[in-house]
DNA sequence: GGCTAGTCTTGGATCGTTCAAGTGGTGCCG
DNA sequence: CGGCACCACTTGAACGATCCAAGACTAGCC
């Protein structure tokens, strides 16, 4: 740019008061007289001001920055959930003044990144999302009393004080079973993550759950494998072998474009033969077809409860509230 | 935290000497006596030293920020060019000491987020990516002398004189097309988007210019839709009908999903009886049975060059190269 | 001894904002 | 009329780093 921005002085000098009127002005209008707020507010649009970020940090001793780690994305894999909640963070954030700053993980030690940020007071606090298997880093920071909030339940540790926001997996799950029982399935097999998979074995009890309160016999219809379309593939074709499922419910749509490849190997058809359902609604799920019925993640509320409990975290005084549960929806495509 | 963190005066305390020396053992390391440096490095490390991010902004008028404007995920399409740009971005970014600061597109007017955060000095440069139909953020911020750098070519104003990174669409198009005809195809056709979209027009000239160069006719081969699957679709069906193309190249996967279902529905295979060749690499063509070969755009190496370019911009003085222009490769899979 | 170069210290100003204390003016009350 | 409270605004001092200029001390060299 070509002059510098016009400060604070500059703005009061305009407006024939003081810097720290033109500061009320802005940060706690109550405290003006009507017609001097006016004024200062007329100064203010004149010269375009705004409060420099960097000398509002400093004194204030906060960045209105949130740290949001991100991870490589999985190529080959289905998962996509973040291209949607980075989005209505970073629209929800903003409503109320913070910015959202990205910073890389590093794979061996994911608490470098945290700590640098923490001690240079680079960002306010964190959010924190990969919390699936246990959680190092949630831990670490409430040891620091490091203010953030988790995308995802404390699973191994329920005594764990910091907010958190999560989606009710076992409830997406047992939704979509539930479907599948309302249209005549009997025999709806699970195929799942590995045992040690938190969120897969939640997952799995929605699934468990439904299929017992409807009086259906859940043996042999289960598996976990690992989290690839091959991996899928082959479970459902063992599963359609040994136990003669007519539904398949899956704990990612990864997982379920697997189902769906065998089922086109073996000439039978989604939603009319067999039926499918993934989980995450990715676009593969909406794009693929006949079109993946999934259960969808309601990312864009989550969002919205991350940034509440943001604000009570940062707010004077701080105050904590209890964790938030939200519940998926099920997006019913032509597979179920 | 419990304590504040330590500051330049703290450290310079604790290795005996001033905070002019603590901050040259930052800053300009060459300065030093060996043992001293030693010194104030092993205080520095002791204390858990880093540098107060505001103040250092404040003096220095510098944030080291990026400012990244996102645009909200496009459902029902396979487009998520983002996720891996932005990963890479964050990365390479990150590694000379630059973060990537997000914010939200106001849909209307597309300048209130960036004037803000320049007029506040909360980012020092911007990354410009939606440049696809003409952009009014580049000459706007040209105009304003703002740093930025753009992923996309300036098609409107070639005289433009801003940094920009880009990939080379036409010669993507080209190397699936050529692909095609060396595996013997001669009617190849071209499914693309709207005449105003100087990307699609660009991918469509690699087609022509492939075609054109082995003495294949392009007549009656091409046509422009909407960037949908269904669109895809129709379209395929219509040429299969009227012009018998024995392959397709799309401008977009999205619109190669719609050619893949078209082939279902009409018992083709693709690969085998018609070959199919997406653009973009997404998820969706790396997870689609039968697979979808794509031409892959190298956004890591981008995300490169757009901090080489940023560095430039932002060093003393600044520095502005030549637009880069990268070469895609192609990711072939059962579908071609 | 005087000169120079290298290394470090010292004190101060500066960035632009907010905080804490202070100033003057007015109204109310005993 | 002295005193107190209150309003509306002003004043000086922080926040923590960087930048600049001037000075001090040592060592090496002629």
């Amino acid at each position: 740019m070509p002059t510098s921005p016009p400060t604070l002085a500059d703005v009061a000098e305009r407006a024939g008061v003081s810097r720290q009127t033109v500061s009320n002005a802005v940060n706690n209008p109550g405290l003006l007289r009507e017609d001097t707020l006016v004024r200062v507010q007329d100064a203010i649009a004149e010269l375009g001001y705004l409060p420099n970020r960097a000398a509002r940090n400093l004194r204030t001793r906060a960045s209105h920055l949130i740290g949001l780690r991100i991870n490589p994305v999985q190529e080959g894999t289905a998962n996509a959930l973040m291209d949607r909640f980075v989005h209505s963070l970073v629209e929800t954030s903003g409503a109320v003044g913070y910015h959202v700053m990205l910073f890389a993980g590093d794979g061996e030690n994911p608490l470098a990144g945290y700590d640098g940020l923490l001690r240079s007071t680079t960002v306010d606090a964190f959010v924190v999302t990969d919390t699936y298997l246990g959680n190092p880093q949630t831990a670490w920071l409430a040891g620091r009393r490091a203010p953030f909030v988790a995308f995802g339940r404390p699973w191994d540790d329920p005594s764990a004080a910091h907010p958190w926001v999560d989606v009710d997996g076992a409830a997406g799950a047992e939704m979509a079973t539930v479907h599948l029982i309302d249209k005549g399935h009997q025999r709806i097999a699970w195929i799942g993550w590995r045992k040690d998979s938190f969120i897969g074995e939640d997952r799995r009890s929605g699934w468990t759950r439904a299929m017992h309160a409807h009086g259906l016999s859940t043996t042999a219809l289960a598996c976990r494998v690992e989290d690839t379309v091959s991996s899928g593939g082959e479970a459902s074709a063992k599963l359609l072998d040994e136990a003669a499922p007519t539904a398949f419910v899956c704990a990612s749509d990864t997982l379920a474009m697997g189902v769906l490849h065998t089922l086109y190997l073996r000439g039978l058809a989604p939603g009319r033969d067999i039926a499918v359902i993934g989980f995450d609604d990715s676009q593969v799920a909406q794009v693929v077809h006949p079109g993946l019925s999934s259960v969808r993640q309601p990312l864009e509320e989550l969002a919205v409860e991350v940034v509440r409990a943001l604000e009570g975290l940062l707010g004077h005084p701080p105050h904590v509230g209890p964790g938030v549960l939200l519940a998926p929806t099920l997006e019913l495509r032509a597979s179920g």
